[in-house]
DNA sequence: CTCGTCACCGTAACCGGTTAAATCCTCCTG
DNA sequence: CAGGAGGATTTAACCGGTTACGGTGACGAG
């Protein structure tokens, strides 16, 4: 790669135009050095607008494209912000890398997609890897983090935003997605159509956000229907898990007429089983589901679901690291971001002998 | 940026270790040249086994990463992928991207995710940007790109991979998803179930994959069923035109027994619009979707469809990209890569009377 | 004992930019 | 007309690595 000594070097800029130009044949085809060059390409400096002509000019006869890593390398600055997301596969997933992509390239950044596969030992070595490049920031859009690794991005100074995890401070927010509300909503619609027995099916243990939402479920139960013990089924948030769950139900002693589910696969999950089993959809048994992926409106009937608002925290989480990017030192934000329900089609007032 | 001069410069690794530690760092902490340290690493050359344990030693003690941006701009190689992508949302890219990166990382190479949200414009700025990122290769998985964008990258000698486009070349490879055997199987289960009465509903016009299979599913007819006229409705590849398209289809004469669609989310649209009109599925009409999604599975009833395998593009693209940039001067390949029918049970074969 | 060979390692040029500091003009003021 | 003042440019050090090439020491052969 290390060009050939002196003579090479001096050969005239449009030799070079074919492969890749360098600044400081830009500079000699203006006919200015390569500091001004430099300047008029980052506006970092006034420069005469004939000048600055004249390096356009050049610019553009060269066919010039400045390097970004002896960019980075010479500036400390870096353009570039890497996400770490569990399984892009996973329906959550694409509208938050879409938002969050789209709020980088308007600002100029470029994102390295790193997929975890629910894989601690990747996670760790992708961190390896975003800090040898020397990423402006991180979005750890991920739950399965050593805390190690978060220690390691800290002493490192790396600019760090969360997804419901880690508490804020020197360059790290956090986007706390607030599930609770959702649920709460899920529940006590549920409630105000009549129903009274009304159990979850739950995520994994392992996810830290599945418990978030059990747990969010039994304090809604409790607060409104104190004296009905609130059942919790356990899924896996896959289609099959909701299945499972469902038999589970149908083989149980009494049957409910409201099931809030952790999320929308498992949903559908549900209502298969259901269906099969000889139910109806809502005539029989309310189901609420939980995210609102973009299939939910479509399914029949639509799916009442708790909305969790990915666009919003693709765009926000972009925010919040512009924020401890732009003013290092700069203490991080929590940026809070309710759910809400959306009432669809899969849920009515309970039969009249259930009630 | 630029540190103070030279008595900062002398003092003692381990003021830096908080920070980033740099070659120089290690090699004075180690006792030797940078140069070993550098070819420790790289094992671009043959060390003592001493040296090396002390090299890696003082790079433990360190905490040294080194720095990616001033590796690549010394060694000319970069370890980064640019992925171009029309649309993450949509609910086929997510796979194929999956397993590419998959694919990536196992090879180190980190992924730069470019969602061109089907702007031509869009894509144009980022392929100067990855350009400028001297990339090691491009995937080129949309559709719309103007063809100025891939002479550019020809003159700058970028590694590319595209999917059914340009021809293949030096340093340019092609995937080629043959989408013909997948619609000719499609066709001919439904002839063989018996139907004759067999319409499409196609995407829309501008794409080219939309009409490739409008061509393919033209050709089959006249094969299986020369008398038969092919009748297309055109639709726009999501939900909505699918119901659109069978509301035309109920509005026009003769009701045909057998549907193609050209993808699966407008499969879902159709059946949604049939069943409002009574209709049973597959007991009045057969429905055969597009791309296999992994709802296909997972609907009632199970979709019949044609499986486009993202999984493997995803990974043969990365395999066809390596060759290119291990080999350079390496002529690019063509992959081939066949469709075919799933069968589920949206298709039966045709009611009685209409035989 | 001298010399060549070989294995190992260090020296220094280079990658392609950025930027603090120096230089060079031009113009204005006392 | 000397002496700044101040804006436009250039000079050159630097970012943190890679790698061609040269130097050094041990060792075997002549």
């Amino acid at each position: 790669m290390l060009r050939k000594k002196t003579l090479e070097k001096r050969q005239p800029a449009n030799d070079r135009t074919a492969l890749a130009a360098r600044i400081k044949d830009v500079a000699l085809e203006a006919g200015v050095s390569t500091a001004t060059v430099s300047h008029v390409i980052n506006k970092t400096k006034h420069v005469t607008d004939r000048t600055r002509e004249r390096v356009l000019g050049a610019i553009e006869r060269c066919n010039y494209y400045p390097n970004a890593h002896a960019r980075t390398l010479a500036s400390g600055r870096s353009k570039m912000i890497g996400l770490l997301v569990s399984d892009i596969a996973n329906p959550f997933f694409p509208e938050l890398v879409k938002s969050f992509e789209t709020a980088s390239f308007d600002r100029g950044y470029n994102i390295i997609l790193l997929n975890t596969n629910y894989d601690a030992k990747r996670a760790a070595d992708y961190v390896r890897r975003l800090i040898e490049l020397k990423v402006a920031g991180v979005a750890l859009m991920t739950s399965e983090l050593d805390p190690a690794l978060i220690d390691e991005l800290a002493r490192k100074r790396v600019n760090v935003v969360f997804h419901n995890l880690g508490t804020v401070g020197q360059h790290m927010s956090n986007m706390l997605v607030d599930y609770r509300v959702g649920i709460e909503e899920a529940v006590y619609h549920l409630v105000s159509l009549g129903h009274r027995k009304i159990v979850h099916v739950s995520g994994p243990a392992c996810f830290r956000s599945a418990v978030i939402r059990r747990e969010a479920f039994i304090e809604s139960m409790l607060r409104h229907l104190p004296e009905v013990p609130a059942t919790v089924y356990e899924g896996d948030f896959k289609f099959e898990g909701g299945r499972r769950a469902a038999s589970e139900i149908l083989a149980g002693g009494e049957m409910p007429t409201g099931v809030v589910v952790a999320n929308d696969m498992m949903a559908f999950g549900v209502i298969q089983e259901f269906r099969a089993a000889g139910l109806t959809i809502p005539r029989d048994v309310s189901i609420v589901g939980f995210d609102d992926i973009s299939f939910a409106a479509q399914t029949d009937p639509p799916l009442t679901t708790v909305h969790s608002p990915r666009l919003e925290i693709g765009r926000r989480a972009v925010e919040a690291l512009m924020m401890t990017i732009e003013r290092p030192g700069q203490q991080g934000v929590e940026v809070r971001i309710p759910t809400y329900l959306v009432k669809r089609g899969s849920t009515a007032p309970p039969p009249m002998g259930a009630r």
